[in-house]
RNA sequence: CGGGGCGUAGCGCAGUUUGGUUUAGCGCGCAGCGUUCGGGACGCUGAGGCCGGUGGUUCAAAUCCACUCGCCCCGACCA
């Protein structure tokens, strides 16, 4: 491809609109364009890296035996009714009628479709198992579209679901989807870590998500240096640092006035947080529950909502709370009435607490679980810190950033049993068709792939997926010479099978060099009247700031070794 | 949905507070000519804008007011 030809223009300045690496790179190097929020057109050279991915991630799923689909993005709502995700997935579902008045829904993902095809055509235990997958557009209405191809509204997803008869055979599947995402990863150079996660409104038990760590990763990560234990803080659990455990005392009321959160209590009362119970009130599907949790902790809740197996969750407002009949400021589990108390494991660890009184100005010392109050929920509820202890190892637990560029679930029955989707077992009963499902953001992992292979010039591009693997920038397009021998070189290239991006424009050394370095090809060759002089060119590696000069001769022999390393 | 910011040439911005001195500027990019050129060269000439939209106030609006649309960031949200 010769530049002059390609399509898409580099800039030189800052899109001020971009706060990511991978975005403002996305946009310099002339690969994306935005439509609207979180709606972009790939251009060539993003094409070319997508269309990258994409075979390795379809070499690697049909390595694991899955077969390739294509399903519509056009779907009826009754489907999605009938599954009950109509309304989990909310406003997230973008909507649309067909001419007779017919509501369908832009396909979000398609778990519904893939079943009630996978339904369609399965009867009995011997039609399983069987996986597939599609690489295909998604539509979500998202809140908040964000970070270039992060996080957007429509997007190519790499989708893949597994059919099996028992959960042994799922299990099995899984490990070999594991294993062909670790492929993935590695091929693609991105590192990418594997950690625990929550599986979601779909529900299902286990879940792994693939994070890239970066700084600008939307999921905080919770890692075990010990052991290697890794989890979404979702989904993370940890030992809390214990309370002091004395004795119970009589309980006893001390004024507080008007020292109301934790941090005023405990400055006034000169205790650690940890020695005081908090109350936090969430409202879940309609109705306030109050939450006791120690001190120093905070709720997760993502926990919280599968305790109480509630579809909406979200912290009271002061109105709700007010009308609830609470004390805000003074809250205490302690001789509570009629409303729904869950209390974090926090309240069993450690003894004496200070906790409200339920009358304003005033709190409850040496409070105790179970003498004092009793939780309709006990459970844990907490979120895990750094600094917590691991609770395999027992080493101590911290904390980064990361973007997730993959997940696999196993989702079970969930959506086979509502849309009906059965086999008849060996004993001739019928049985919902057991699932996994496993997912990849296509765009999302290129994104990944820039921020985590960037210098403050430009795009590292790994080679498995580089736009080209060649810039062939000869300098002095005038000299005849120049141009015959790098036009010689493209041609030989080429035929070699080498994707060559050519520079043939009219431009300076300098602009050049940049424009190579922002794009970021793997491999640069500069031919130039010096260089040619010496009967050579010259042969740069991206990630290496030391040039080659190598004979003529030996230029495309050169270049074949280090394209093949 | 809550909070913050922004919409002026293809891109990056100034001008808006205090309406008139602007025929709306600047830098980059773009077109033509010439000189250059091993890390984003220079000179000359030139093209390009209903100042996001609508309505109002005024003798006069990029500038003031109202409404509206869009974009970005934080939060909520997010298989």
């Amino acid at each position: 491809m010769r530049i002059s030809q390609l399509f898409g223009k580099r800039l030189r300045e800052i899109p001020t609109d971009a706060d990511t690496e991978s975005h403002r790179l996305l946009l310099r190097a002339g690969m994306i364009c935005q439509l609207s929020a979180g709606v972009y057109s790939y251009m060539p050279l993003a094409l070319r890296s997508l269309r990258k991915i994409e075979n390795i991630v379809r070499e690697e799923m049909n390595l694991t035996g899955a077969q390739e689909v294509q399903m519509p993005s056009l779907q009826p709502v009754e489907l999605w009714q009938k599954s009950g995700r109509e309304t989990a997935m909310g406003q997230a579902l973008f909507h649309l009628q067909d001419r007779k008045e017919r509501d369908l829904v832009l396909g979000p993902t398609h778990e519904e479709v893939v079943t009630d095809m996978a339904g369609r055509n399965v009867q009995s235990y011997r039609d399983l198992p069987f996986t597939l997958y599609q690489i295909q557009t998604k539509m979500r209405d998202e809140p908040r579209p964000r970070g270039g191809l992060i996080r957007v509204r429509e997007f190519t997803m790499k989708d893949a679901y597994s059919f099996h008869a028992s959960e042994e055979d799922l299990d099995f599947t899984y490990k070999q989807m594991v294993q062909a995402y670790k492929n993935i990863y590695r091929r693609c150079g991105l590192p990418a870590i594997m950690i625990e996660a929550d599986s979601g409104a779909i529900g299902g038990k286990d879940s792994q998500e693939f994070m890239a760590v970066t700084d600008i990763g939307e999921d905080e990560i919770i890692i075990c240096d010990g052991c290697g234990m890794g989890a979404n803080v979702e989904k993370a659990v940890s030992i809390k640092p214990k309370a002091s455990c004395n004795p119970m005392l009589d309980i006893e009321e001390v004024a507080t006035f008007e020292h109301k959160s934790i941090e005023q209590l405990t400055t006034f009362l000169k205790i650690p947080a940890m020695q005081t119970l908090k109350a936090v009130f969430y409202y879940a599907d309609g109705v306030v529950v109050f939450i006791v949790i120690r001190g120093d902790l905070d709720v997760n809740e993502v926990k919280l909502k599968k305790v109480l197996h509630a579809a909406d969750l979200r912290l009271a407002s002061d109105e709700e709370v007010k009308c609830a009949g609470i004390i805000a400021g003074a809250a205490s589990p302690v001789g509570l009435r009629g409303i729904k108390i869950v209390a974090d494991e926090s309240v069993l660890s450690g003894a004496n607490f200070v906790a409200g009184a339920n009358k304003a100005g005033y709190h409850l010392k040496n409070v105790n679980y179970l003498r004092d109050f009793t939780a309709d929920i006990i459970a844990d509820i907490a979120k895990a810190k750094a600094g917590d202890a691991c609770t395999i190892c027992g080493g101590t637990l911290r904390t980064m950033r990361g973007m997730e560029v993959g997940h696999v679930f196993k989702l079970g029955i969930s959506i086979s049993g509502k849309l009906g989707a059965n086999f008849v077992d060996e004993s001739d009963a019928p049985r919902p068709i057991i699932m996994g499902c496993y997912g990849i953001g296509i765009g999302r992992l290129m994104a990944a792939i820039i921020e985590l292979n960037h210098d403050d010039k430009g795009i590292i591009w790994p080679m498995s997926v580089a736009p080209f693997q060649i810039a062939l920038c000869p300098l002095y397009v005038d000299n005849a010479a120049v141009v015959k021998q790098a036009d010689s070189l493209y041609k030989g290239l080429t035929n070699l099978g080498y994707e060559v991006l050519y520079d043939d424009r009219i431009e300076s050394p300098g602009v050049k060099f940049n424009d190579a370095d922002l794009l970021g090809m793997p491999l640069r060759i500069t031919v130039s009247p010096r260089s040619l002089e010496k009967g050579s060119v010259e042969i740069k590696l991206r990630n290496n700031p030391q040039a080659e000069v190598v004979a003529l001769d030996n230029a495309i022999a050169k270049v074949k070794a280090l394209l093949a390393g």
